[in-house]
DNA sequence: TCTGGGGTCCTAGGACCC
DNA sequence: TCTGGGGTCCTAGGACCC
C-alpha cells in the first residue's frame, strides 16, 4: 500500500481564478480582509509576494496585484469536490484540511494511478495540484511540498535516503521551530541526519511525537490515514475586537463566540461536556477559565450563564483586551434519551426544540438572522443588526 | 498597520489519595 | 512537626499544523 498526499497549488488563489478566468495570468492574492496574504497565483509569488506579507505593503510595492477578500464558504465547496474526485479512484480518503488530503493506494498501478488523479483534478477544478506518494504519510507531505508548483514525486525506500540528504529537517511535518533549533544544537541539519540518529537518541532528546516522526521518516508507518468521519474533538470560535476595557462590550463578544460554537455544534448533532474560555489582553496575555459540565448541552444560554458566573475572575476593569475566544470540548453526539437527575436534562431538551426551530430559521434566511440579545454589543457591529425584537421563553430576548 | 481563526496532541506540575 | 514513596487525575500551557 501507497499513501497519496495531494495539495492546492496557492489554493484559495486558485479557487478565485478558477471562478473567475478573466484573473487568470495576474498576481491574485486572497487576505484583503485580514491585512495579509494567505495565498497567492503563480505570478504574485514571482513578483516576491510570500504569505503572511502585509496587504498595505503589496499595494505599494506591487500596484498591479489584483488582491480579494478570501470566502471561505467558496473554497469548502472546491474542497468537497476534490475529495469526491479523489474517491473517484479510491474509497480510503482523509479530508485533511481545505486544501489538502490523504489517500490509500494498492501498490500495484499507484503512480498510474496517481497521475490519473492530479490530470483529472486539474481538469475538472481548473488549477494546479501537487501529489507525493510514499510509503507513509508524512513522507507523502514532504513529497508533494517538494517540486511545488504542479509537482509530482514518488519515494520508495531506495530512493529515501537520497530524498532526505536534501532536506532541512525543519522542512519536515511535524518538527516546528522549536524542535528544529533544538536540533540543530544537538547537531542535527537535514532530515537524513535525524533519521539515522539511532532510537534511543530520539527517545532521550525528544518528545515522543518525535519517534513517530522518525519511524515515519525512516519509511515506517505510524500515522494511520483517517478514513472514517471521526468525531470532532472541540469547537472553537474567536473573534478579534477593537480593543477595550468595557466589560459589556467583551461579554457581548464572548456572548457571539458561544453562539456561534453552539450554532456549529448543534449542526453537527454534537454536545460538549466541558467549555473553556479566553480573554486576550491587549499585550497578548491569555486569561483562561475551564468549566466542566455534569451535563453535555449545545444550548447557549447555559454556557453564557456560567461565563457570566467566572467572568470576573478573569476579568480586572482597566486592562484593555483584544480579543476572546470559546472552546467546547469533550464533545458527543447528541443523545436525546438521556436519563438524568436534576431535570437538566428536561430543560435542555425544551431549549433544544427552540434552537431546532431558531436553526431552521437561520437555514432559510441567513445565519445570524436570529441571535441572542446579548451579542448585539459587539463594536462596530451594531448597525449590522437588525432591530425587531421578540421573546422566546428559555432564550432571553432575541433580535 | 505588528501578530486571524480553527484545530490536535503532549507534558509538567499541582491536588489529592493511600 | 517532619518525613517517605507511589499512584491517579486534572489543568495550564506549549508546540505544531492549516
Amino acid at each position: 500500500m501507497a499513501i497519496l498526499h495531494i495539495d492546492g497549488d496557492g489554493f484559495f488563489a486558485s479557487c478565485e481564478i478558477s471562478l473567475n478566468p478573466k484573473l487568470k495570468g495576474k498576481p491574485v492574492v486572497t487576505g484583503q480582509e485580514r491585512g495579509i496574504a494567505t495565498a497567492m497565483s503563480p505570478e504574485a509569488k514571482a513578483l516576491g509576494i510570500h504569505r503572511g506579507m502585509p496587504i498595505f505593503e503589496i499595494k505599494k510595492l506591487f500596484p498591479t496585484a489584483v488582491i480579494v477578500n478570501s470566502n471561505y464558504h467558496t473554497y469548502g465547496m472546491f474542497a468537497t469536490r476534490m475529495y469526491d474526485i479523489v474517491r473517484r479512484f479510491t474509497e480510503r480518503v482523509e479530508e485533511y484540511s481545505i486544501d489538502e488530503c490523504f489517500a490509500i493506494l494498492e501498490d500495484k498501478d499507484r503512480e498510474h494511478t496517481a497521475r490519473l488523479i492530479k490530470t483529472t483534478l486539474g481538469r475538472e477544478l481548473g488549477m494546479t495540484f501537487s501529489v507525493g506518494v510514499a510509503p507513509t504519510k508524512v513522507l507523502a507531505k514532504v513529497a508533494s511540498k517538494w517540486n511545488k508548483p504542479d509537482g509530482f514525486t514518488i519515494l520508495d525506500n531506495s530512493s529515501i535516503h537520497d530524498f532526505l540528504k536534501n532536506l532541512a529537517v525543519g522542512k519536515v511535518w511535524g518538527i516546528g521551530p522549536q524542535t528544529s533549533h533544538h536540533l540543530h544544537s544537538l547537531g542535527v541539519v537535514t532530515a537524513l541526519d535525524f533519521i539515522e540518529r539511532p532510537e534511543r537518541w530520539i527517545r532521550e532528546n525528544l518528545s515522543s511525537p518525535m519517534l513517530e516522526t522518525w519511524y515515519e521518516l525512516k519509511g515506517t508507518p505510524v500515522y494511520k490515514v483517517h478514513e472514517s468521519d471521526d468525531i470532532q474533538k472541540s469547537i472553537q470560535k474567536t473573534r478579534t475586537f477593537p480593543h477595550t476595557s468595557e466589560k459589556k462590550i467583551i461579554l457581548s463578544e464572548l456572548s457571539h463566540n458561544v453562539e456561534g460554537a453552539c450554532i456549529h455544534a448543534r449542526r453537527d448533532k454534537l454536545e460538549t461536556k466541558r467549555i473553556y474560555y479566553f480573554l486576550k489582553t491587549q499585550e497578548f496575555r491569555y486569561k483562561r477559565c475551564e468549566i466542566p459540565l455534569d451535563v453535555p448541552t449545545n444550548d447557549p444560554m447555559t454556557i453564557l450563564s456560567l461565563v457570566q458566573s467566572t467572568f470576573d475572575t478573569l476579568y480586572k476593569s482597566g486592562v484593555e483586551y483584544r480579543a476572546t475566544g470559546v472552546t467546547l470540548s469533550e464533545l458527543r453526539p447528541t443523545s436525546l434519551n438521556q436519563t438524568d437527575l436534576f431535570g437538566e436534562v428536561v430543560k435542555n431538551l425544551k431549549l433544544k426544540k427552540i434552537f431546532d426551530v431558531v436553526d431552521k430559521i437561520d437555514r432559510k434566511f441567513g445565519t445570524g438572522t436570529v441571535s441572542l440579545a446579548s451579542s448585539l454589543t459587539s463594536v462596530g457591529r451594531r448597525h449590522l443588526h437588525p432591530t425587531r425584537r421578540l421573546n422566546l421563553p428559555f432564550m432571553g430576548e432575541v433580535v
